[in-house]
DNA sequence: ATTAACTGTGTCTGCCGGACACAGTAAAGT
DNA sequence: ACTTTACTGTGTCCGGCAGACACAGTTAAT
């Protein structure tokens, strides 16, 4: 596993020649998750956009996991280059370059959940965040904490923006306004505070990725201030 | 559906005497979950701790979707109840009880994902949360943000801390710890900042839920004390 | 020429969610 | 009392999924 993620792999000498190639299958694997999301990737429909069947892709990849592991480090990509900043900034470029990576591929934020196998390229992400906090007379863990932190708030904030199959019950963000305000027009005795802030809310969507992301770094900025005193 | 969750069932008057409950099922799936995971949650699987076959679910419940909402907003339960305190206090104690809740039922963290319709425990939740900004001088939508930010770190944590079928790629802790610390043998010179990071980290483990959330309130109480200037 | 390593294929099993037709049951209408 | 109507649980069937396994064809090393 390590080893596919990491193209470790011994290539082999005699037998046939392989038709196809694990890239081209983490590829069409892709191609399908962007196109329709990640439940509609399986083995069978990553194998009907090769020249090859359905059991053939087992010779590439042990099991469905460790496609979807593969499919998730390539889709991801390296970080982009960044020139040098001072600490927040070089933080929130890179939470931005992490929130348009999430973007370009939505299924990432379902495919790179829970305790994993790392890939390069996720792990050049991380290096990257760490990096950005290097000089800034943080732990070694409170800087991995921060990162961690910027990183649940960003894949929170794709997941909650993003129209795609397989993430939402098939429901439009009208249909959950509707319901709601449904709700809290029969039961608003119920949720007064909610109904407060609901109604002052009109119109001012879609602020939540700023508003957390700089909450965040103005705590962060408090923490490392004060260990700079 | 939003009927099933808020149990505005019109109770028919003809025919036989149903032979179980919403609740019952809902309470078998969420013991089935707690034992076994999610994934573990089959509509036979429910069945079966249940006297009744498969199909007779779908005369109580229209699909899987709706019987993982219902028991997810079962199995959330409503917020414990609080003695009022200052925001900063409310909030906190309202997070940690959120993580406990959390924990209790690990599988809550994959079920309550995406666009999805909202039962009462799930928004009373949200109007205690909301409740605590009231006074502050937070508008409704940065209330709401502040909530937002906040479990998403909190689910994030739980999912990373937790040991899940379904959660996890079924390995341990161990297992990536050991494979990352192999990598970045190999590979240290390319992932400088994060072998540093890590080499000062050792023993510090589990800080990741206080120190994100002291973070974030930090940077909410900030903006609060500039509202009120 | 033979052996050994490797590749792709077809078949099979056991799951899953769910559509549908059907028989039995209980209350309402007559 | 009897029929009608609404409702319940069941068995069968479908398509789709991941994956185990045996097998035949292919290539390089011996």
């Amino acid at each position: 596993m390590t080893e596919l993620l990491w193209s470790n792999q011994p290539a082999p000498s005699r037998g046939p020649k392989p038709a196809i190639t694990l890239a081209a299958i983490a590829e069409a694997a892709i191609r399908i998750a962007d196109a329709e999301g990640l439940d509609a990737v399986s083995m069978q429909r990553v194998a009907g956009e090769l020249p090859v069947t359905k059991m053939a892709l087992y010779r590439y990849v042990p099991g469905k996991t460790e496609l979807v592991a593969v499919m998730s480090d390539l889709a991801m990509g390296a970080p982009p280059d960044r020139p040098e900043s001072p600490w927040r900034d070089a933080l929130y470029t890179w939470s931005m370059d992490l929130y348009d990576g999430f973007l370009r591929h939505p299924w990432l934020v379902q495919s790179t959940i829970g305790r994993r196998l790392l890939g390069p390229n996720e792990l050049a992400w991380i290096e990257r965040g760490v990096g950005a906090l290097a000089g800034t007379g943080l732990s070694g863990g409170e800087q991995l904490d921060s990162i961690l932190v910027i990183t649940s708030h960003i894949r929170n904030i794709v997941q909650q923006s993003t129209t795609f199959p397989g993430l939402t019950t098939g429901l439009t963000e009208e249909d959950m306004q509707q319901s709601l305000a449904g709700i809290l027009a029969t039961e608003a005795a119920r949720f007064p505070h909610l109904v407060a802030a609901m109604s002052t809310t009109a119109g001012s969507e879609n602020q939540g990725l700023e508003f957390g992301l700089q909450r965040i770094l103005d705590g962060l900025e408090l923490l490392v201030n004060d260990r700079k005193a």
